[in-house]
Formats: structure tokens, C-alpha cells, sequence
RNA sequence: GGGCGGUUAGCUCAGUGGUAGAGCGUUUCGUUUACACCGAAGUGGUCGGGGGUUCGAAUCCCUCACCGCCCACCA
């Protein structure tokens, strides 16, 4: 008995036994791997997503993973040499989240290498369950290519991404206002940042003119008032001709601000007036920039108020020094949610708190620690992009958007642009920027940058070439994990562009990809990144289409949570369901759309494997020992061996089966292909022909 | 506040101008030598509300409501 009239003899599927069986058998055989030989019109390259190392792979991965899978076996059905990679995204804040949650640690509290050290082992741990849980889920990947964006190669490819951005003077450094994360340190980027809500109070609070005029602020920062460089108020109101061009004297610290007039300044909220503070958001930052005021920074890295010491000298002229030193004296080392409170209780002692109503704000804060965000002034490495809004929109117009309205997020994004793209992070795991200050005489401060063949490079342990480690001071920051992971699709290729190249065959045959598969809540992440990255090096699209998934969740429609305590994992899944079933029920669903975890589906996933199962069984029973004289059905038709009306009509079916489906599949729509396949198995096939057969059988 | 998506049978969802669909559920009947089930027939919907365009609207336009998501510096 062969293997298949085995199989035949079993009268119930055991699936995992099967896939047990065959899954060496595909690894054997290659199956599932890329030839680079072939010509590159002849492939098809999936641009798979690196999941983040920051936790479990949660329903979501298997539902949005697979509905690529199947992408990926229809390409390879067609005859194309899919190159269907798979990596992991194992570096960066998330993932030392996870490994500070752990292990319970702290980065600040250990050494960079013993903090790397731990975080490399947590990362091989978690890779190893992922692993697992692809190869269970019938992930057609070839396993040859994986990758982690901390591997020397991605390294490699990411700081090559920033020389060659650095050598076109897209990547720059620059002591400036930007994003902070006094929980986390570190700047932040701007598609980091969520709103949330808090209740916060709103403080009406007098400030003076040099005339004696009393001016009212309104404010919800009182503890930035020693911040305060500029007294604004709107071009309109009814007082502004009058005080336009005075100086004030901000309130408690009596400090001499010039009054400037602007229409950012809303005449319906708040009192008319509001103080200038850097920085209490980005319209601060922007007035401070317009009117060239003065800096006066107040807010610490770790979120402290700190450096008031020029209060009330030359720098920050007050009328009353004394009273001003006194005020510093108490907020001096304070977090600025202390010192709000403090400096409360001395405008009121002062009889400076005019009013205060309760209100609700939304305010910016960090997505990954959930702190308030700070704008703080630092060093740091920035992509240029504000710059660019044009091209980026053009791209996003070149790629294919599946479903195309996918691309709107997008556009808004892109359109809302207020920062450049912040890359570097005070953090320990992660690609380092490859730079050096120099130290030498005469060039004391000059920037360094490393050259390719150093690459991959780590600065802190490596001087640049000419250099010995005592004359250069290194730069000491890591790349976001976007700046690295934006470049997936350069890693896998391996090149970035011209003059920037690892393997440029390679690079040729693999870049752009043609489907860049993922969910939509990173769209103004890894989409927007990916795409500013491929424009910058190539003026070029990073893939030709985009393959939008949905997320799965839980039964009451919210997004499955711990707190909530309505996660259900794939390991739960799969204990009760066989793959082929989680399979049916993620090609159940379209692009794009979010669905709701359902039992109902998976249960008809299994009816429907049992089904071909047994029209399998029933097939083999009777042909098992059949030696078939032509090779295919039209064949077969063609020698008058299949002659009965019947037996043409149901090949005339399948093939109008075939002629949907491959159209269905072609615009990414595997819904409308099962549907097809689905109906011409199941009604056609067997309800009609297999049934009819057997009056011809028995 | 702006944008996007959704609202279709009890449930999960298809359906983008031409007589309302699938699967599940439910009812009845039939099968039990492919099918811890399978088959046949049936039940079930004024397609979220209102208005408009059209010979004709689930489908196009306007408006409202609710749900969800994305975005937003309002002091």
C-alpha cells in the first residue's frame, strides 16, 4: 500500500497527524523557497512584517498572517517564485519593555552591555515560541531567509540607511525642541504619541503691563509661568491696540515678557490672553521660533524643574529678584506634577489665582509608557521629511492600496506632518547611530560618520577608521526600531542604493516588493517609515501594493485586552481547532476589516475539511488503482474518455471556478475565491456530481 | 473638532443602479456502505432613520443617529 491509499483507509482526518506527516516532506523538498535564479518578472516578493518581540503573538498575528499566507500560495500556485520571507523585530523600546518587565530590571540600573546581554536572551526565548507557533500555522515561509532587525546584517543595512541619508544631508543632528518621555528618557517621534484624557484645572491668573495694566491668562500649566518668554494675545481684541508692543511682567516671578500679538490666539476660550512658555505645546514652539524668543528651558530630562538659577539676573530680568529667587528656590527639583501644585498654593497665597473651573484635556502623551509628554531641547538625529510632503503623497498615490481607502489614513498622516522624523532615542537596545564627535584640536565637535565597509558598527566600542578611541567622543544613542524596521524591505534585498549596496543582483531581484502585508493601525508607522525611506534612497516606491489587514476582536467588538480579560490566544485555538479550520475562518474575512472572533466559522472550517476528506475517500475508492492515460481533464475530454454531459459539465464548472478565483485572488479578494472555490466543491461537486457518479458506480 | 469604515435574516457576513444572498440557527421530510453526519424543501429581512436624484436605490447624493478606528496644539 502506498501512503496515499493509507491515508484513503483512514476513515477519519486526523489533521495535526497529517501535518506531522507532510510538514518534513515541504521542508525537504524546499517547497517553499526562492530560487534567485529565476528572472525577477517571474517572482513575487512579500515584504512579510517583522512581529515586534515585545510580548505573546496574540490572535490578531494568525488572522492577519495567514490571510497573507494565502496570497503568498496563490503566487506560488501561478507559477511565481514567491520570495516570502519571515523576521523578527527584536530591538527598541517595546522589546525592552518586555525585557525589564520580565526579568524585572531597570536599563538605567545596569550596565549597557549587561542590559544588551539580558535582552538578547529574552529576545531568543520569545523568537523560539514565535518560531513554533508560524510552523504550526502552516506559515509557507522560507525559513532560510529569516531575520531580526538586530542581526549584524540588518544592522548593517540600517546604518547604511543613515550614511547615505547623512551623505544627502536627509539625516541631520540638531540641538531643538522635540518630543520627550520623561518616564521612558528618551525623544520620542510623533506617531508615537497618543491623546489622552485627563481632568486638569484651568487657572485664571494676572499678569501686569510695565503701564500697571492688569492682563488675566488663562492657563491649565501654572508651573510653567517661570517659563514663560512671551505674553500673546489675538491681533482682534478689543484691548490688543492698546498693549501691543508693551512689556508685561509675568505673575509671581515679576520676569520682563514682551506682549506680541497672533491669531493663534482664540478669542472665544480662555480669557484672550495666553502665555508663551517653551514649551508648553507645539504652538509655543512655534511662536518661539517665529518671534525668535528667548529659551528658556525649565523641565529636566527625568521630568524635574531644574535650571532657573538666571531668574531674575540679566538674562530674565524681573522686577522683583527676591521674590523670584524665593519661588525658584521651591520648585527647584520638584516633578512638574509637584510643582503645580506648589506653585498653586503661592499664586493663591500671592492672591494671583483669579479663578480656576475643573475642565477635561486631552493631552499628548507617550504610547508606550502612557507619560504626559514634555518638549524639551536636545540633541538629537532627525530625518528630513517636512520638506518632502509632496513626494511622500505622490508615492502613496503609486502604490496599490488594498482596500484602496487604506490610502486616506495615509494622506492625512502625511498631510498633518509637524515634525521631522526624530530617529535617535537615549536608549540602550538598538542599532547604533554610526557617528563620532571628534575630539582633536581644531576640529573639536565635528561629526564623524563611519563608511560602509566598517559597517555594521558599534561606536561606543569601535573608533572610526584614523581615529583611536581617545579622540573622539562616541554618540551614544540607538536608532528607533522604525528607523530599522522602515527598511525591511532593503534588508531582505540587501541594498540601499546606489553606492550603497551589499548584493546589487540581489537588491535588483528583490526590491521594490511587490505586496507589503499589514494592519492598519501602523499605517502612519511602518507604511508611512517604509515609504519615506524608499523615496529618500530610490525616489522610488518601497512595493507596488499594500495588503491591509484587520484586526480580530473580542465578542463585545473592543479590542481583546488583559484588563478586559477577554484575550483569546492562538495556543487556545489551536487546542480545540485544527489549522486548516484557523485558516478557513481568517480567509473568511476581508481585507481591511476587523471581525469578531468567532467559533461558528471555525466549526464550518472543520465541516468543510471533513467534507473534502471524504469526497477524497469516496474518489479513491474507486480510482486508487486506476493508471489514468491522460493527464488532464481536458485531455481526457479531447479523447472522448470523458464524454457524458454530466462529466463536461462539472469540468466547464471547475474551470469557471478557476477563472473567478484567479481573478478574485489576483485583486487580493481570497474572500470571493474561497466563496467560489467553496460553492463549486460543495454544491456542484458533490452535491450534484459525486452523487450522480454513484448511480454510475454501484 | 476633522477624516475613514460599519449599520443587510436570530447570529457571522457577502452583495455598489435592474425581481433581496450565503453559512450557521430554526422547521419538515429523506438518507444512513464518502461524510460522529449528509441531502431536499421551507421559515426568516419595509437592507439604521429621514430626505433627494432616477423609469428603477441596499447600491448614487444630502442629512441625522449609533458603533468602531485614525488624526488633531487649542491655553
Amino acid at each position: 500500500m502506498t501512503d496515499n491509499t493509507k491515508d484513503i483507509a483512514e476513515k477519519k482526518l486526523d489533521s495535526t497527524a497529517q501535518e506531522d506527516k507532510w510538514a518534513p516532506y515541504w521542508e525537504k523538498e524546499g517547497i517553499y523557497h526562492w530560487d534567485p535564479k529565476i528572472a525577477r518578472e517571474d517572482s513575487y516578493v512579500i515584504d512579510t512584517p517583522p512581529p515586534t518581540v515585545s510580548g505573546h503573538l496574540h490572535i490578531g498575528h494568525v488572522y492577519s498572517f495567514t490571510q497573507t499566507d494565502l496570497v503568498g500560495r496563490f503566487q506560488r500556485m501561478m507559477g511565481k517564485n514567491v520570495y516570502y520571507p519571515i523576521g523578527f523585530d527584536d530591538n527598541g523600546l517595546p522589546t525592552e519593555r518586555l525585557v525589564e518587565k520580565e526579568k524585572n530590571v531597570r536599563a538605567i540600573d545596569m550596565t549597557r552591555e549587561d542590559f544588551i546581554k539580558i535582552c538578547h536572551e529574552v529576545v531568543d526565548k520569545s523568537e523560539d515560541v514565535f518560531r513554533g507557533l508560524f510552523r504550526r500555522l502552516g506559515m509557507s515561509y522560507d525559513w532560510r531567509t529569516e531575520y531580526k532587525t538586530i542581526s549584524a546584517n540588518a544592522r548593517k543595512t540600517s546604518q547604511m540607511s543613515a550614511l547615505h541619508l547623512y551623505s544627502k544631508d536627509d539625516l541631520y543632528r540638531s540641538v531643538q525642541p522635540s518630543l520627550w518621555d520623561p518616564l521612558d528618557r528618551t525623544a520620542i517621534a510623533q506617531a508615537e504619541v497618543v491623546e489622552k484624557e485627563f481632568n486638569g484645572v484651568m487657572y485664571q491668573i494676572p499678569f501686569t503691563t510695565e503701564d500697571g495694566q492688569e492682563v488675566l491668562i488663562g492657563t491649565t500649566r501654572p508651573e510653567l509661568i517661570p517659563a514663560c518668554v512671551a505674553l500673546m494675545c489675538h491681533p482682534d481684541h478689543p484691548r490688543a491696540k492698546d498693549l501691543i508692543g508693551k512689556k508685561a511682567y509675568t505673575a509671581l516671578f515679576e520676569v520682563e515678557v514682551p506682549i506680541i500679538a497672533d491669531e493663534r490666539v482664540s478669542l472665544e476660550k480662555g480669557t484672550g490672553f495666553v502665555q508663551c512658555c517653551t514649551f508648553g505645546d507645539l504652538t509655543d514652539m512655534e511662536w518661539w521660533k517665529e518671534y525668535k524668543l528667548p529659551l528658556r528651558v525649565i523641565v529636566g530630562r527625568d521630568g524635574l524643574l531644574r535650571d532657573m538659577d538666571g531668574m531674575g539676573g540679566q538674562d530674565w530680568p524681573s522686577r522683583n529678584p527676591e521674590q523670584a529667587q524665593k519661588a525658584v528656590a521651591e520648585l527647584t527639583g520638584q516633578h512638574v506634577r509637584k510643582a503645580k501644585t506648589k506653585i498653586v498654593e503661592m499664586l493663591k497665597e500671592a492672591g494671583l489665582v483669579r479663578s480656576e473651573n475643573n475642565v477635561v484635556q486631552m493631552i499628548p502623551c507617550a504610547e508606550r509608557s502612557g507619560a504626559p509628554l514634555e518638549i524639551i531641547v536636545t540633541p538629537q538625529w532627525m530625518i528630513r521629511i517636512l520638506d518632502k510632503k509632496e513626494a511622500l503623497l505622490q508615492k502613496g498615490r503609486e502604490m496599490q492600496w488594498h482596500p484602496d481607502y487604506m490610502r486616506l489614513r495615509y494622506e492625512d498622516w502625511v498631510n498633518n506632518l509637524k515634525w521631522d522624523w526624530g530617529i535617535s532615542r537615549q536608549r540602550y537596545f538598538g542599532v547604533p547611530l554610526p557617528f563620532w564627535y571628534s575630539k582633536r584640536k581644531g576640529e573639536e565637535g565635528k561629526i564623524i560618520a563611519a563608511t560602509i565597509d566598517e559597517l555594521p558598527v558599534d561606536p561606543l566600542t569601535t573608533p572610526p577608521r584614523g581615529y583611536t578611541m581617545d579622540e573622539v567622543e562616541p554618540e551614544k544613542d540607538v536608532m528607533d526600531t522604525w528607523a530599522t524596521s522602515s527598511v525591511s524591505p532593503q534588508i531582505q534585498s540587501q541594498g540601499i542604493a546606489d553606492g550603497f549596496m551589499i548584493d546589487a543582483e540581489r537588491h535588483k531581484k528583490l526590491f521594490p516588493a511587490d505586496l507589503r502585508p499589514q494592519g492598519h493601525d501602523i499605517i502612519t508607522t511602518w507604511a508611512f517609515y517604509t515609504t519615506v525611506k524608499a523615496t529618500l534612497h530610490q525616489n522610488t516606491v518601497p512595493f507596488h501594493n499594500l495588503a491591509i489587514s484587520g484586526w480580530c476582536l473580542a465578542a463585545d467588538k473592543t479590542k481583546m485586552s488583559k484588563s478586559k480579560n477577554n484575550v483569546i490566544t492562538p495556543q487556545q485555538i489551536l487546542e480545540n481547532h485544527s489549522v486548516e479550520a484557523i485558516r478557513y475562518w481568517a480567509a473568511n474575512f476581508k481585507l481591511g476589516r476587523d471581525t469578531i472572533y468567532s467559533e461558528e466559522i471555525l466549526k464550518t472550517g472543520r465541516r468543510t475539511l471533513t467534507k473534502l476528506w471524504n469526497a477524497s475517500r469516496l474518489v479513491g475508492m474507486h480510482v486508487s488503482d486506476l493508471k489514468p492515460a491522460h493527464k488532464t481533464a481536458a485531455d481526457a475530454v479531447a479523447h472522448e474518455v470523458i464524454h457524458a454531459p454530466f462529466d463536461r459539465w462539472i469540468i466547464g464548472q471547475m474551470h469557471q471556478t478557476i477563472e473567478t478565483a484567479t481573478k478574485n485572488f489576483l485583486e487580493y479578494d481570497y474572500t470571493a475565491a474561497l466563496e467560489a472555490i467553496e460553492k463549486f466543491f460543495w454544491k456542484d461537486y458533490c452535491d450534484n456530481y459525486l452523487e450522480l457518479a454513484k448511480g454510475r458506480l454501484y
